[in-house]
DNA sequence: ATACACCTTAACGCTGCGTCAAGGTCAAAT
DNA sequence: ATTTGACCTTGACGCAGCGTTAAGGTGTAT
């Protein structure tokens, strides 16, 4: 039996344009064309189509399918497994903008306004274990076990995924302060913008946030070489430029 | 302070494109123009800005957020409400997905062929409510509660999602049905075809498949008014054809 | 002969930008 | 004064997977 497009179309639940763009790319061609140009598919053309189809509805990008139809089985069982995981990824974010979405909802309700912008950003896992592995054992000696461990116990709390959201929080405290840093004046917008961002920055690993601590992470910045070193890379000075940016910001002077 | 589109976008993480392109779909105007033509963005537009990237990250798109944004607070409640049905939804039929996926792998792990097209298809369970309600006692009184039970059991083990799966099979089994009534002929491909359909189609009601029992339930689309009325729909003495294709499609003959 | 259903190619539209291309502007260095 | 280099501008194409006119040829039933 041979069939015109539509009849394809209709046999296989599809659009008669999608089997007109199957055949554009490629991915379908007809069995042959009569005379009037109408394209004509035959029995082995069905077979294919709903090996396509079969692979579409899993969600397969029609470039990989073309990969895939036509190659030996256990490639097929790889491509399968494969798509498995990028679906179970797709899943993971799908988990997290709920997560979000709800949070918000939350926090709306609480009375929170939805203008604060601290609900943006998430965190890392594996910053948490480069940093216990560096600095882990002088942190804790330093500021007290309790302290640390509340912190990376609200961090192990979140999800991996939300980790590029901090880094991004992160990477726009650089990326202000850096500007900030060449206007030159620690009380100016742009410098009390960065003291902003890295207040959320710092919301998201404590507990509570207060002017003080603030005010002494930022001394902290200036007295241990360590952060001096990290800050400084963008311009020397700039550890204490932060500084004195987050004393204005917070009012506190110490 | 003022920024460029350049300094915006290193501020907020996002690209000048970006910008541009908030710009030119009228979701974020700059301030200003200034004398050269450049694009000037104050701290009310930061802040517009950043409430757009909140939704964005939700994964909202553009033009709803041109909506919410600007409205008022539980216009922007509801709309995330909406927003996370969505986003639901979006989970299940990714829960299916992998479903289907992990079915397939297990049953070629199997040695089921990857080209039983039986794969394809799903359920549904207003399809089930609707029918029990309509016919429920007389078919229980007529073909026993066990069976009825089991298959009733069978299905509402599918999810919902599937449903739109096993209409569209259905609605093949008739597509075909049609265009083989047309041919006369139900001993020919196309009349094979559609038995082999609608054995699909069945399949998914059925705990196993036995080719009496196939045969018989397409004599009973003769013998049941009701039966032949859907299937003559299309056709008067439709019912009767497919029921002669099936016959000779399971090589069963009454 | 005429209507009507089906076929063809061509081409734009949708989302949310990325990515050249071709050219103007601005501050600093020569 | 000019050259560099970093920034800015407006166009416009490209991406996936078709939906959707548009303009016109074909097939068949009346």
């Amino acid at each position: 039996m041979e069939y015109t497009v539509q009849r394809l179309a209709q046999l296989a639940g599809v659009s008669a344009r999608t089997l007109r763009y199957y055949d554009e790319i490629g991915l379908l061609k007809p069995a042959r064309i009569n005379s009037s140009g109408y394209r004509i598919y035959a029995q082995k053309e069905i077979e294919r189509l709903q090996q396509i189809l079969f692979y579409r509805e899993m969600g397969v990008g029609l470039e990989k399918i073309s990969d895939i139809v036509g190659s030996p089985d256990f490639s097929q069982v790889k491509a399968l497994r494969e798509h498995r995981e990028q679906l179970l990824k797709k899943r993971k974010q799908l988990d997290v903008l709920i997560a979000n979405v709800d949070k918000t909802l939350a926090w709306t309700k609480g009375g929170i306004s939805m203008t604060d912008k601290e609900k943006f950003e998430g965190f890392k896992q594996q910053m948490l274990d480069d940093n216990e592995e560096k600095y882990g054992q002088e942190i804790r000696t330093k500021y007290g076990d309790e302290q640390v461990n509340k912190s990376y116990q609200k961090i192990k709390n979140m999800t991996e995924e939300q980790f590029a959201e901090v880094e991004k929080l992160g990477a726009r405290v650089l990326a202000t302060l850096e500007a900030a840093f060449a206007t030159g004046d620690p009380a100016g917008e742009l410098a009390q913008q960065t003291a902003d961002f890295h207040r959320q920055w710092l919301s998201y690993y404590w507990d509570s946030y207060t002017k003080e601590a603030h005010a002494g992470v930022a001394q902290m910045y200036v007295d241990d070489e360590r952060f001096t070193a990290y800050y400084d890379k963008i311009q020397p000075g700039a550890a204490a430029f932060l500084r004195d940016a987050v004393f204005i910001y917070t009012g506190v002077n110490k």
